[in-house]
DNA sequence: GTTCTAGAAC
DNA sequence: GTTCTAGAAC
């Protein structure tokens, strides 16, 4: 199987690995080191079908991406080929793509990306949970219908780059953190459940002492990205989830459960949170892990449709941010509590023990 | 997202 | 002195 990889024409940062079959989202940020605010921090998904030889481009961003002089446009998708270039936005940062057998001699290709101005830093893949998917998709695959049609989802695992040990840059990679959950769903040790189009896996750093995530297996960046159309998946993905509380908590008619969305996540990867509200977890370890989830910075499930069939899109009201930073308050009588310690010891008088 | 740690708060 | 938080680094 070849390998294909997205090459910075101006040399701004290392390839990036497009594992077969898999959406790749690129934006603003570390990955591309692109700061400029007219790109979106998903302003593209790219999917790579190296049995084809070609990449799917769709354009996430309000402002124009373009491959050669064509305009992608907002929602749309367009093929891309060895040869063609990409332009970010704007036609600006250029990138290519490279499909190889031998994924090393890319950097060796006529495509430039030996030599560049600003030199390559190290790659961090500093958790396994952090790393890519070496291989299978979901059922249905992580790319939309629209998109190219991909042979097997069996791919190779992503190339090994050769780190330039000449540089202290740290440029992030496809392996940045905010791409783990893309990760783990796709890991079998991972999944709790799975059907056709969602899957279930537990939160790797539980709030709660049950806590579950169930992600679409169609990409879906994040809350922001949804649709009315999407509707129907949301719904599944609760029915899902009561099921997995029912299957899998044995005290599931004792504990209180929520199902909802952070209005800000930051995983990439739209997930349904399915969390216990005794809030027992060594991992529950600050403000923002409490405020995050007993705040108005968790929505509801239902309101999160609710608002797809209302106005067909999910909109996060000004200052949802800040809610992160509130005192501390118990969700079940709402004392305002200093400390963490202090308000873990005052959960306790509300699970009696148990 | 987590981990680490300086320094604020106690 | 210890505990705890907040922000940088990853």
């Amino acid at each position: 199987m070849a390998v294909c990889l997205l090459i910075s024409k101006d040399g701004r940062h290392k390839p990036i690995n497009l594992p077969h079959g898999h959406a790749v989202i690129l934006g603003r940020g570390p990955e591309t080191t692109i700061k400029d605010k007219a790109c979106s921090r998903e302003q593209l998904e790219v999917t790579a079908d190296c049995n084809r030889k070609c990449v799917s481009v769709k354009q996430l961003g309000a402002n124009p991406t373009s491959v050669d002089s064509q305009m992608v446009g907002k929602g749309n998708l367009l093929m891309m080929r060895a040869g063609q270039q990409l332009h970010m936005v704007n036609a600006l940062y250029p990138y290519s793509v490279c499909f190889k057998e031998d994924p090393s001699s890319c950097q060796s290709s006529t495509e430039k990306c030996v030599g560049a101005k600003r030199p390559y830093g190290s790659s961090s893949l500093d958790g396994d949970h952090h790393k890519e998917p070496s291989g299978s998709r979901g059922p249905r695959g992580a790319q939309d219908s629209t998109q190219c049609e991909l042979g097997e989802s069996t791919s190779s695992p992503p190339s090994k780059l050769k780190p330039n040990t000449h540089t202290t840059d740290k440029v992030e990679t496809f392996g940045h953190w905010s791409q783990g959950l893309k990760s783990s769903m796709q890991d079998p040790k991972m999944q709790v459940y799975k059907d056709d189009r969602v899957v279930v896996i537990k939160d790797k750093y539980p709030k709660a002492r049950y806590h579950w995530l169930v992600l679409p297996w169609e990409s879906i960046p994040s809350v922001k990205a949804l649709r009315r159309e999407h509707c129907d998946l949301l719904r599944h993905m609760e029915q899902v989830a009561d099921g997995v509380v029912e299957q899998h908590c044995p005290d599931h008619n004792l504990l209180k459960f929520r199902l909802g969305y952070h209005a800000i996540p930051s995983m990439s990867q739209v997930h349904l949170h399915v969390i216990s509200q005794d809030f027992d977890s060594p991992c529950l370890k600050n403000k923002k892990h409490w405020n995050s989830f007993t705040t108005n910075y968790f929505i509801d499930s239902k309101e999160i449709i609710g608002m797809l069939e209302k106005d067909g899109r999910v909109t996060v009201k000004e200052g949802t941010e800040d809610l992160l930073k509130l005192n501390l308050r118990c969700h079940v009588c709402g004392a305002e509590i200093s400390t963490i310690p202090k308000l873990k010891e005052h959960l306790k008088t509300h699970t009696h023990g148990r």
